[in-house]
DNA sequence: TTGAAAGCGCTAACAT
DNA sequence: ATGTTAGCGCTTTCAA
């Protein structure tokens, strides 16, 4: 090791060191081009022994090129989002791309700001949550000169790419489960709505199709920040008191259903003899319930790795479609919660 | 809205568009140097016309100077370093500095990699979990010519600037709580050691301090992977099958206690009064538990403005001294499960 | 208040 | 297999 230097090292640096070229060094430390043996040899010790450490910054202005992908993703805090990522992480392995995550919280000023931020990066692909976008949003987005992948849902008008499911269709699916069951009176709890356009949209679908069974959601509440557990609890408490003659619940995430099914154990109600339950996005957590809790897998990792091997394949063939819309089936899983009455 | 451009756009063609040199409008974008309210304008307009992102790529060679801070964690499966990231981002939010993740998995390999990728990047500044790192990523770290800061732990010694809690401190202090209720029969519950040093060093001071007073671990166990809830049930139901006559289980993380204890009051096992538990890390999930667990703040929030404050002043004041070191107390909440016996 | 020139540290393209 | 030259798109510095 040698002492900590005022000025960074450069690639003229490792060039002296060794006795080679510039260019000869660059093309050693990228394996890129062809270089004897000895040199390459001469030129990785002088690099080592120096700690020289490439600026990517210089190299990217001048290969323009830069491998990066911006994943822009509301939250970090709901765990569906991480399970996003590890499915990006995974089909970027192979690939020399690398992802770099930004943070929305939701809110579609600071989606636009993120969003700027990155592409000034010039990122070789964008993996964007969700279809709703500002107009400012999604002109960069067009404009942006790279792969863009909406991820998370199929319901709305893509930019480009979109890998995900219809959200309409699981708030469907997930009704009609629940009226061939023969439940009746049903209550809805979720978070609340023009934040979070999916569960808007498993909202929408869930309620249009009880409507057509002739059933209307007799009661609903939602919520906002805070523990979801301890929220799932509260909500549940206050509703079943509200509204006592209820035979079924549907949550909009499954830590609110845990949170839910918790209390109602503990009030010694029989889940789901007197009372079934539903949440929404098969998260691992469920596995350590007392009850496995009915729910819907929104194939988190699925999209992720789907959305990331659309940005590496367009990155690697130009010639490959954009446009592609992936709709993915989440499965249905009635658990113990959701049985014929 | 212009059409979509082959081209990327640049200065050049802010600058054509409006009549002002590319100099001036340098100046517009960034908000430096003497402009006319006039020309300002013309340019604004301009560029938002046409939709020109600046490329930072250039901007940061030319100005040797960028806007990231790396932040350098093992997971995001874990709930404890998202909320570490809140508090980076909340500190940074007045400045223009930008946190930038990597995850590495807990593989000192997978640091080095995702170390010498970042600072190939040249931020401003590192923020990176633990104490423990590989020669090499010492090496980067002591040569990054950014400030560095540590976190999580300062059970050692720091490369340059350090936050977090004792870990060691903190297994003992829990441990002297439980022998002071007047537990005898203590299992223990983890994660596998040599992967997480900060469980490793809780366990240890955890381990001495029960020693000290003459008391032994009666049973432990260790996980791998899967469902923390479910593997807290698991472990939980094995060990008490095996050790029947324990009084207290310390579990690792609030995860796996939150599974032990669900599982203990299904089974009717009275908690505290026929066995007590405690957890670590004070995860908002334990709200919603029907026993509020015993456990230790781990100050992750706390942890994570500190050190991007560090990095802040350090950017804002060169002068500003390194080697900085800031111990913060965990909190004990002994909740319900940790009582007087 | 504005503009012109130089160059940040690399790599593409072309020699040799 | 290796070296040379000319930028990449900005910002710094200096001049007007």
């Amino acid at each position: 090791m040698t002492k900590p230097p005022k000025r960074p090292l450069t690639l003229r640096d490792v060039s002296e060191a060794s006795g080679v070229s510039e260019m000869t060094v660059s093309r050693v430390l990228r394996n890129k081009g062809d270089v004897s043996e000895a040199t390459r040899q001469r030129v990785q010790d002088a690099a080592k022994q120096l700690g020289y450490v490439p600026n990517k910054i210089a190299g990217a202005l001048a290969s323009q090129r830069v491998n990066l992908v911006a994943v822009i993703i509301p939250s970090l805090g709901n765990m569906v989002f991480p399970e996003v990522l590890s499915g990006i992480s995974e089909s970027l392995e192979g690939t020399d791309l690398q992802p770099v995550v930004g943070v929305t919280d939701y809110l579609p000023e600071k989606e636009e700001k993120v969003l700027f931020e990155m592409l000034s990066w010039r990122p070789s692909g964008v993996i964007i949550a969700g279809l709703e976008h500002s107009d400012a949003s999604r002109a960069m987005l067009a404009q942006a000169g790279c792969p863009v992948v909406e991820i998370m849902d199929v319901d709305g008008d893509p930019v480009d790419s979109c890998v995900g499911i219809s959200h309409r269709r699981a708030g469907r699916k997930m009704a009609e489960a629940i009226i061939e069951a023969g439940y009746k009176r049903i209550g809805f709890m979720g978070t609340k709505m023009p934040l979070d356009h999916r569960a808007r949209k498993r909202f929408e679908g869930f309620t249009r199709t009880l409507a057509k069974a002739g059933i209307e959601i007799a009661d609903q509440e939602f919520y906002l920040g805070g523990s979801a557990l301890a929220k799932g609890r509260e909500m549940t408490a206050a509703m079943m008191a509200r509204t006592p003659n209820l035979d079924f619940l549907y949550y909009s995430n499954d830590m609110i259903g845990a949170g839910g099914l918790l209390w109602l154990l503990e009030q010694g109600i029989d889940v789901p003899g007197q009372i079934g339950l539903a949440g929404f996005n098969g998260v691992e957590l469920l596995d350590g319930l007392p009850r496995q809790l009915a729910t819907m897998d929104a194939c988190r990792r699925e999209v992720g790795q789907k959305a990331a091997q659309i940005i590496a394949a367009r990155n690697r063939d130009p010639s490959y479609p954009p446009h592609e819309i992936v709709e993915l089936s989440p499965t249905l899983a009635l658990g113990q919660t959701l049985v014929r009455r």
